[in-house]
DNA sequence: TTGTAGGCGTTATCAC
DNA sequence: GTGATAACGCCTACAA
């Protein structure tokens, strides 16, 4: 494309302004421009007050780009999501970016799809960027990307889910855990025909995580565990399939809890229940997981388990910033920063024997 | 290594390879190293080869910010979204990443909450970041973001809300007139007395330019336009709150129809309805905004309103991407692209007069 | 408090 | 096809 005829052509981009041209308008040199962003309490009064309005006048706004480059340091920090369209990830993303805008970081974002490999992708377009950190949100990666991860020399947290001997610090909650503890909250109840269900679509490995806490559970107390997966692509559709099903069966046969990876699961079943000539939960006892804003309100109250997606963020992005200011002498440890996914006992559990 | 000739301390980030280190490494010069990155089919094939060897061994990545400096050009979109905790925004930042995956384009984000005040704040810091286009989510920007992006020499894309006259390009669809649709669905029923219920938090702008529309839609239709705001900040209490109290009113002076901001208040309000000794949409109709997952399964099913969110982030991004492949020659108009924002009409608008 | 010199890692330009 | 040189815009180190 042909883009420049002129002959002498500074490589510049026009019309935008730089420090020079600040420098220039207040007769002083660059650097003392530098020091008003950096360090105005090193820049007199005055000259400050003039440096303001020539700036304020001009709309300077200093590079990014060029300050990290010679500095060293940039001001972003990258995470990495698995699917930026759930609201486990949009309240992520709000806690890190809350607790992020006071200090100046920028949050550079990217989407994984909960794939190992867009992952490592997504780091390695960050490792690009000379990050001020990285957050990720997951603990199992290619090893590739762990290679790369172990190589940047900043601080990198895995958020969501903690698991033990990571090489990283993390803030979250143990996911696999969870399953049990749902299968638990039935057992306790003298429920012994327990299913869990999980959605069609394979991709979302933390359901899978907890499947496996819940199957573990259940062998320890001596049932075999039902691991269920869902037909339809849509959740609502999926739930409200699985309890149709469950109608058609006899009722010596049918599943006394039903748990279901997500709460749009279970509200599909709830939701569509009295079509099929249930009761919930005297038919069957209903667990999510979640606690999506609509839970509690399901007739009946959803019981569901909350975890504290937006803490979580902001518990990371604190993590980041703590790291950051701490003495680089200071070798620390690995932080495990834990946080609670807590039961909410709603009434949709109450198993009926 | 040629680059430690210096006596001070180099300020080189300690175990970050550079260009030059990869270069050495082959026997040939850095720019060869760039283009086999940047023009690969200028590079012989056996050291390209070699390159690739190198490169992997070492876990080289170019510096996106060396580059972006160098080149003038960065390789960030940058986005403003306005809560990015909320399932439009997720869905906007989904559409967005999709599309821009595929061209090596890294999505900056900021959060706004919508105030302008924040959104400035953060158009400025974006500025320093040189993008190579920008998004945003509103059309009233205050004036110094106005100014900045003006004197902004790159692809500017306004998502969501499409208005009349604006000097940037726009994805989306007229917002203020969907409040109109849904006083127009319910008048074209034959009701009379409809109510717009405004949550009770007010930072949502959108909500009162649909309020807007609504009360336009009213008055033109020769009735008084009531609009009610919220009394709880949750907004399933909100609506549940709403049908309570028409439940405690004499059935004359009842509202037919109600319109809620939102499907999470006309949810509270539909889960709540039975309790109230009410039986939608018989004693009320009702319409909601947004089309959440939970809509179609309510009881009644929720009539609401469906934004393009995925396409509108996914067109957002493609506009970017065309305007930036255009010759910068072809002085193209603003672009304005309308994407539906379609009316579901399900059983719960049903009026019963 | 202010200034000078040089480098951060890459790419544009032009030469070979 | 490959290389030398000089930017890009700013900041660190050191000097005055």
């Amino acid at each position: 494309m042909t883009r420049s005829n002129s002959l002498r052509a500074s490589r510049r981009k026009a019309g935008a302004y730089t420090i020079h041209d600040v420098a220039a308008l207040a007769g002083v040199s660059a650097i003392t421009v530098s020091r008003y962003f950096n360090a105005p309490e090193k820049v007199s009064e005055g000259l400050r007050e003039k440096l303001r309005e020539i700036i304020d006048r001009i709309g300077y706004v200093p590079s990014q780009v060029a300050g990290g480059l010679a500095s060293g340091h940039g001001r972003v920090v990258c995470a990495v999501m698995q699917n930026i369209a759930s609201s486990t990830f949009a309240g992520l993303v709000k806690g890190m970016t809350d607790e992020l805008r006071a200090s100046g970081l920028q949050l550079l974002l990217a989407n994984a799809q909960y794939s190992r490999e867009l992952e490592e992708q997504a780091i390695r377009t960050f490792v690009g960027w000379h990050p001020t950190a990285l957050i990720l949100t997951r603990d199992d990666h290619t090893p590739a990307a762990e290679a790369m991860l172990r190589g940047l020399n900043v601080p990198i947290v895995e958020a969501w889910g903690v698991a033990k001997g990571r090489p990283f610090h993390q803030v979250g909650f143990p996911n696999v855990e969870t399953g049990g503890t749902l299968a638990e909250h039935f057992l306790e109840q003298g429920a012994t025909r327990i299913q869990f269900v999980m959605p069609s679509n394979p991709e979302d490995f933390r359901a899978e995580q907890r499947a496996r806490g819940f199957a573990e559970q259940m062998k320890r107390a001596g049932f075999t565990p039902h691991i269920q997966v869902a037909q339809h692509d849509d959740e609502f559709d999926a739930g409200a399939f699985c309890i149709a099903s469950l109608a058609a069966q006899a009722k010596s046969a049918r599943a006394q809890a039903l748990i279901f990876a997500s709460d749009n699961m279970a509200a599909g079943a709830i939701l569509h229940a009295e079509e099929c000539g249930l009761s919930l939960p005297r038919d069957c006892a209903i667990a999510g997981f979640g606690d999506a804003a609509f839970a509690a309100r399901l007739k009946p109250a959803l019981t569901t388990l909350r975890p504290a997606r937006y803490e979580i963020g902001q518990q990371a992005a604190r993590t980041v910033l703590a790291l950051l200011a701490a003495d680089p002498a200071a070798k620390v440890g690995m932080i495990q920063e834990l946080l609670p996914c807590e039961l909410l006992v709603r009434e949709s559990s109450l198993v009926h024997l």
